[in-house]
DNA sequence: TCGTCTGGCACTTTTGAATGGC
DNA sequence: AGCCATTCAAAAGTGCCAGACG
């Protein structure tokens, strides 16, 4: 099992959220600053501080907030890779990821502060092999392994200094390292993994977790590797990489900053990545497709908003403890034991707000990931001459490509809500729909007209009235693992494209999804039949059908509910225990949710279900379950209907009732330092895998996992300078980690 | 034997300190 | 003395390769 033993790191100071801060300038040679630890303030933190705010007993509407929208830049770039199969390669020491992200956001209050996190969750539950030119799935992914979030530095800061800049996450290292104490994001090798971003207000000191939002950018799956695999991926990274120039024969130089983790921009698009991805794309073929083509820089994802949760901590507190972060807060920091609560309390939130984002992460993200990767080989879209897959783009710039460029899709938030933990203070239930806009529409896409693509950087760019969905369902394996480079057997065009959310909602429950997997088919030799191939080796239209005839081998046990908070077939919605989390946290802001339908629709169970998360984990009941009110989880749970055909409209889905938020006035300007933080949290695993039927709980696999139930332990080394510490999940017997760490404690996790 | 992983290597970029000039 | 620009060395990132491991 999982334990500290095997993880040892987990049980280091430094790996606890406060010690992910740390300043890249000021530490010598890049290394991690590791503050001192601030648990004291968690020994110190009166009870009453950790009690999570009332429920507010009625939800109050909330103003629908800015549409948030978030574009990933280097879409272009990612495309590229996603066309041969990117793969990334993972050490020990840690590799960063490349391409990186690189994001604009947009819908940002700009007054507001928001903490950008970075997740991967792996894709599927299976491992790879390259075989014949591509990826197949040769067998069952391993344990999963503790889940760490990256915090990108800046953060906190204001909607002004994100929507300023290109948000890069090229600062998160990725590590197969399992017991690595830097705080990079573990990952096993051979795996199939899916980045995502989330976006988190902050309000104010006192009051986190305001709306959430969630994004999944379907063309930034990787594959992890120790050493590259695909001739073409090492190809286009010596291409595009700065730091591989010393291999390229012709010595390109391209012109791009690996290290800015924000960059300001100073005009609408972020020349940079632009450049970069015109320079890097120069070498590369020419896209089949053009009239596919799409604008990654014109593509957004649109996320849903997530509930929000408030935390009502208390001023002195939150000040204190702002301040300590060395966030800049405008408040001040004061030097008080009650810095030292606020930590502590910081922790916990964190963990709580982990939790309510791995729900977050599930109905936005997912969806996303579903529509998208669905539309790859799905997509219900007439066009489709998917050249996608395997073609390289010819035109690096493709804003400038003349060409026909598929409008970003928005996809219909899945689930917006922000429920408010009613502080003490005022509670507006605020749901919020956003929808997703993938930036890349399904690679084979075809050409939507331009006008059709709002531009996300643009922030007049109205698309977030627009809910336009992809159809399209993620399929974990095989064909449905299209999502990748599988060409999207047809192109949509920007108005097809627009799909109402309700539809959007309703994919899901399309046959891909939809469809249980047969336990017959699970047989390895079936999955090695079924093997997903990579990349380009996918059917140029690849039948649902077959793929539900050939699951994954895995898909038997992936067959665990989707959502880890709506395990009820194990029976664990009820029976969550969050050990740490005091009863009425769980409840937060969950209290107000609206029925199911919103739920299940956010949540479509069959698209969520992670294979790895979902089945080890029978009664698990992952953090992200945490912060779900018991309402939701029944919701969830009981609500099989969460299949999309049942859903009601997406717009209705939305019925969180929203937390309040306080509206705190000011963070103070964004930390000069680069604070880096990596959280471990269950929540934030979502599944990908959308065509495992909710419904039953799938044959183990693996050793079942254990829940995670969020624990917080006693960190000796109390930084009052670190507001925010890694969060690991921990065995849920977890030793304290003898210095009095806080840590995440999942509750026990098998270990194999 | 095969597949995978590891560490060292050469190369490049980035960063910060040191130096010099104004 | 302060500011700015330039230079240099160290650190870090990159892919490649040979060897080790299971």
């Amino acid at each position: 099992m999982l334990s500290v033993e095997m993880y040892p790191s987990l049980a280091l100071g430094p790996q606890r959220i406060g010690d992910c801060f740390y300043r890249e300038r000021e530490a010598p040679a890049h290394m991690p600053l590791y503050p001192p630890t601030c648990d004291v303030a968690a020994k110190a933190l009166p009870p009453r501080l950790l009690a999570p705010p009332p429920v507010p007993n009625e939800p109050v509407t909330k103003t629908q907030k800015d549409e948030v929208k978030m574009d990933l830049e280097n879409a272009f770039l990612w495309k590229q890779f996603s066309s041969v199969g990117t793969e990334m390669i993972i050490t020990k020491k840690g590799r960063r990821m490349f391409p990186g992200l690189r994001l604009k956001l947009s819908g940002l209050n700009p007054s507001l502060r928001y903490i950008l996190l970075l997740d991967i969750v792996p894709v599927d539950n299976s491992r790879y092999r390259f075989q014949g030119g591509g990826w197949q799935a040769v067998g069952g992914a391993e344990a999963r392994l503790p889940d760490r979030v990256f915090i990108h530095p800046d953060s906190p800061a204001t909607g002004a200094h994100w929507q300023s800049r290109t948000i890069s996450f090229h600062f998160a290292k990725l590590t197969n390292n399992t017991l690595d104490s830097q705080g990079h994001i573990i990952l096993h090798s051979l795996h199939r993994y899916q980045p995502r971003v989330h976006v988190i207000e902050a309000r104010d000191v006192l009051r986190w977790g305001g709306g959430q939002h969630s994004f999944v950018f379907p063309e930034t799956q990787f594959i992890t590797v120790t050493a590259y695999q695909n001739n073409k991926i090492t190809e286009l990274k010596i291409n595009a990489n700065p730091f591989a120039k010393g291999f390229r024969e012709d010595g390109m130089n391209m012109n791009c900053d690996p290290c800015d983790s924000t960059e300001l921009l100073t005009q609408p698009t972020s020349t940079s990545s632009t450049d970069l991805q015109a320079l890097a794309l120069a070498s590369l073929p020419p896209l089949p497709d053009p009239s596919c083509g799409y604008r990654p820089q014109e593509a957004s994802y649109r996320d849903t908003l997530v509930p929000e949760q408030q935390l009502d901590l208390g001023q002195a507190f939150m000040a204190s403890q702002m301040s300590d972060i060395s966030i800049s807060m405008a408040n001040g920091m004061q030097d008080t034991p009650g810095s030292e609560v606020a930590n502590s309390i910081i922790e916990r939130w964190v963990c709580v707000m982990f939790d309510t984002m791995g729900e977050a992460a599930y109905t936005s993200s997912f969806p996303a990931a579903q529509a998208n990767s669905s539309s790859f080989p799905s997509a219900p879209l007439p066009q489709s001459s998917s050249s996608f897959p395997s073609l390289p783009i010819s035109d690096p710039s493709d804003t400038s490509d003349p060409q026909p460029s598929i409008s970003p899709i928005d996809y219909p938030s899945i689930l917006s809500s922000s429920p408010t933990l009613s502080s003490s203070t005022t509670t507006t239930p605020s749901l919020q729909q956003t929808s997703f806009t993938f930036p890349t529409p399904p690679p084979s896409n075809s050409s939507s007209p331009q006008s059709l693509l709002p531009s996300s950087s643009s922030s007049s760019s109205p698309s977030a009235n627009t809910y336009h969905t992809i159809p399209e369902t993620i399929r974990p394996h095989a064909t449905t693992d299209a999502s990748f480079p599988a060409p999207p057997s047809a192109c949509q065009t920007g108005l097809q494209d627009q799909i109402s959310a309700h539809s959007l909602l309703t994919q899901p429950s399309q046959p891909l999804q939809g469809q249980p997997v047969t336990s017959g088919n699970n047989s390895p030799s079936d999955q090695s039949s079924a093997a997903f191939i990579y990349p380009n080796i996918l059917p140029p239209n690849p039948d649902p059908a077959p793929a539900a005839a050939h699951p994954h081998p895995n898909q038997n046990q992936l067959l665990a509910p989707n959502l880890p908070c709506s395990l009820p077939t194990h029976g664990a919605a009820t029976s969550f225990a969050f050990p740490s989390v005091p009863p009425h946290m769980q409840n937060l802001s969950f209290s107000n949710v609206s029925p199911t339908p919103s739920l299940a629709a956010a949540f479509p169970p069959s698209s969520f279900t992670h294979p790895s998360s979902s089945l080890p984990h029978p009664p698990f009941q992952p953090s992200s379950c945490l912060a779900v009110p018991s309402s939701f989880q029944q919701s969830v749970s009981s609500t099989p209907t969460a299949h999309p055909q049942n859903l009601p409209n997406p717009s209705a889905s939305s019925s969180y009732p929203p937390v309040e938020l306080g509206g705190i006035p000011q963070f103070n300007p964004p930390a000069p330092y680069r604070p880096e933080m990596v959280l471990h949290h269950p929540s934030l695993l979502p599944q990908l895998d959308p065509s495992l039927p909710s419904s039953t709980p799938p044959p183990a696999l693996y050793p079942a996992f254990p829940s995670y139930p969020l624990r917080l332990c006693q960190d000796p080394h109390s930084s009052l300078s670190i507001p925010f510490r890694h969060l690991y999940r921990q065995h849920q017997h977890g030793h304290a980690h003898p210095q009095g760490s806080y840590m995440m404690d999942m509750s026990t996790r098998p270990m194999f």
